[in-house]
DNA sequence: TGTTGTGAAGCGGTTCACAGCA
DNA sequence: TGCTGTGAACCGCTTCACAACA
């Protein structure tokens, strides 16, 4: 998901978790930490905790490319950068092309971290006529009337969705007609796509959602044990039917 | 996740599992567009659909909220936005604060979906002095040395850091001595917390490599079963001995 | 009748604990 | 001796299938 995952079921990809497979990421920048510190090999121990999992969980995710540790010693640095960025396709070019140009397009644009591993700004596309030509970080704007042509000739197979949300669906679909198999979704829709194409979203609303249910649930440690009912008013149902809620619980018609 | 979660472990919250607090803003956000349309009530089928999952799992989610629905008609739109709205904290009100206003801080910052739903930026602090008093999405930057009075002063208990990755343990560390117990972390780095301190991450560069993976193994199923070694030179083991890789594996001494 | 709510089975992932090997 | 690699136990989540019930 980002987070949560709209995403295809859980099976394995040649044998790797997909648990495995979205950690690899993590293990690779650790390992490129210490390979620029030319630390030479590196422990399950020590590269678990670079990488903030543990070090059973790192073994086993491991043991699923292969056996590539010295048992005894540990694990050589550069070899692993070599076989996780092989697993991860991250040995050849990756064209991205960024639909909707906005604060967070532009901003993802600009981001260095983009380029550095793989992946490649190869277009940016936006509807508005008036950012036509214009360079974003040093990109010209392309129109979405030629996305189909940006997306062939470039070779695009992964497309980044950060329009808003009404224009998602849409886009999704036109990128997926044009040949686009993987996106990155970042506008707060729920993207439908045939089989065979990707999809995964990141979503700030989400994930803030998540830390205030977590938030909520400190606060409430601190004072009586079960939350008293909230004093905002709530809507009282259509139906007026007895309510069983696990606690805080609220009667059908609410006083003021 | 968005992806992967740097995370407490996944005991459950006051009986909720945490993948369920996951899908709750799915819901939410599925139930707000419903009651926008007038909508007034709505199947488990319908709504899961909306939301991009399965009945079944609907159901059960819900399942641990209360039993809030009607059999033979579903579920009333109004209530159960307010009961998803109440369980995920939503009705009292979030200030923000957003560290590291560069492209994405700002992009945040301005970021409409932010504050529709219980959350307000409160603040946006930076450690570059020549932003000081820039006003950014009509909220003034703020500098750093003040983070500590920022946070106390409004209150603040959920904080986004969207620094560069040398800075971010450091603003971190500052946030939680403020009194921050909530992170959001768009760094790509590996944040270390007390206890009782969440942090969510969001991590384009993850994700992306999540799908390159994905889309290298569709990219291999076009061509022969097993894919041929990588043409790029990998780097020779310090030990020369025999390696077991699942498929495609290569030599310890790679021929040029 | 139609849809919810939920035991129970199934499944993927994590953790344990130790055998295997440099 | 020390660290990897891994079978097996464990755990949480998903899915199934149907009883409960408005």
């Amino acid at each position: 998901m980002a987070t949560g995952r709209n995403h295809r079921p859980a099976t394995r990809s040649r044998g790797i978790p997909e648990a495995t497979v979205a950690r690899l990421p993590l293990y690779l920048r650790a390992l490129t930490a210490l390979s620029e510190r030319s630390v030479p090999t590196v422990s399950s121990e020590e590269l678990a905790a670079a990488a903030g999992v543990n070090s059973a969980k790192l073994r086993k995710d491991f043991s699923y490319l292969g056996s590539y540790g010295t048992r005894g010693v540990g694990y050589d640095v550069e070899y692993l950068v070599y076989q996780i960025s092989r697993e991860l396709g991250l040995t050849q070019d990756w064209p991205v092309a960024i639909v909707g140009i906005g604060n967070l397009g532009a901003a993802l644009a600009n981001y260095g971290g983009f380029a550095s591993r793989g992946f490649r700004v190869a277009a940016l596309i936006d509807a508005d006529p008036a950012m036509a030509g214009t360079p974003v970080a040093g990109i010209p704007v392309q129109h979405a009337d030629d996305l189909d042509r940006i997306i062939s000739e470039n070779g695009v197979s992964i497309g980044v969705i950060t329009t808003p949300p009404g224009a998602a669906q849409q886009v999704c679909d036109r990128l997926v007609a044009a040949g686009v198999t993987s996106i990155l979704n970042f506008a707060p829709t729920v993207l439908s796509v045939p089989d065979g194409v990707d999809v995964r979203k990141v979503d700030l609303s989400i994930e803030l959602q998540i830390l205030a249910f977590h938030e909520q649930r400190k606060a409430g440690e601190d004072t009586a044990a079960d939350s008293a009912p909230d004093p905002a008013a709530p809507p009282v149902r259509a139906t007026t039917t007895s309510r069983k809620g696990p606690d805080g619980d609220m009667p059908a018609v609410m006083p003021a």
